[in-house]
DNA sequence: TCCTCCTATGTCAGTTACTGACATCAACCG
DNA sequence: CGGTTGATGTCAGTAACTGACATAGGAGGA
């Protein structure tokens, strides 16, 4: 028998998302949330970096998709097209991986809570400098590069706000599709 | 004779800087800048929010300018232009307020440290929700509105790295100008 | 002139997010 | 069977905040 109950780290991310959605992210101590899962608040900050990462703790991050679609990129294609494929390829990975319903309470929860958003922020923010870096090694310079990473992730928010507010019945690629276009005719 | 020296707030401000640069953000306590400042920690808390804010206290804040040119702008202009001249105006501002070296400095505490790097991205999040609901305001409807203001703050992030890096000599406002034209000739 | 309210600050105690050091013990490995 | 490992517990400590209350110049009115 073991010592103790498997997968403390999935117990803790339902407590977690439970406790955050029943009395909100602020109401919610750390403590609170190991009790729930079973463990000890010690426990809970070894496999969280701190409390808000119990929220964006992701198996596959979006970034993995993101850099190697660019990686694979068609010679000819453009730096900001090479994005946008890969954003897109992220979404169809996200789509699979919760549905929106899931995506749609986590955000609910992020919105509410200014230190979640500044979290979801850094990780866009990641997302934009691994596409950056991904461009440049395949030979686009700056600030092109920053701005084709920017925009395309200004593209995908667009699409997952869009997707998550239940507006549209599209599922989450085909928002990156009709934000991409949407773009398309700005100027 | 007064009670207490003027100035409390601005002498915090400088004595954070001071001890950012020597230190590093993350070995300052609160009650380090407070004691250099001559006051308690209580009082700097009364002043800022948190730590972080004590770097990002600005006295007129870039969404105004946005908003203000969003409000003001041309019947005929696109939407995209729109806030690009907001976040020209922006930077003409910016630049006026503080020196190269002076944006430089901060640039390079704020690099150093993910908790500060979340900040400034949530106060960019805030001037493209701003410039979104600006250009709401002006009949501009979603997912455009989005588009815009995301790309248009983009132009500003790219300029703005640029302008502190030193690799020109050009202004923040002709920085602006030239990721704008970079953005132009991206797709 | 004196009284009163206002405001910025000080004082202090408390909560919560984290961190480091060390203990424990089932499971695994030779 | 004994040694090692790894996930967890325990405990003490630091630092970021927060609420409640005290203090005393200064401004304004009677």
């Amino acid at each position: 028998m073991a010592r103790w109950e498997p997968d403390a780290r999935g117990r803790m991310l339902a407590a977690a998302l439970d406790l955050f959605a029943e009395k909100g992210y602020d109401k919610t101590t750390a403590g609170d949330i190991a009790a729930r899962a079973g463990v000890t608040e010690r426990t809970f900050f070894r496999h969280f970096a701190d409390k808000r990462e119990v929220l964006f703790a992701n198996p596959n991050p979006l970034d993995e998709a993101v850099v190697k679609a660019i990686a694979a990129a068609d010679e000819q294609e453009g730096p900001f097209q090479m994005v946008l494929d890969g954003v897109r390829d992220a979404a169809v990975g996200l789509a699979e991986a919760r549905s929106r319903e899931q995506a749609a309470q986590r955000a609910r929860i992020v919105e509410a809570t200014p230190a979640l958003q500044e979290r979801e922020l850094l990780k866009m923010a990641a997302m934009t400098t691994a596409a950056q870096v991904a461009l440049a090694e395949r030979g686009v310079g700056e600030p092109t590069a920053a701005l084709a990473a920017h925009t395309a992730v200004a593209v995908f928010q667009a699409a997952f706000s869009r997707w998550v507010s239940g507006a549209t019945d599209l599922g989450l690629p085909e928002c990156v599709d009709e934000a991409a276009a949407a773009l398309r005719d700005l100027r």
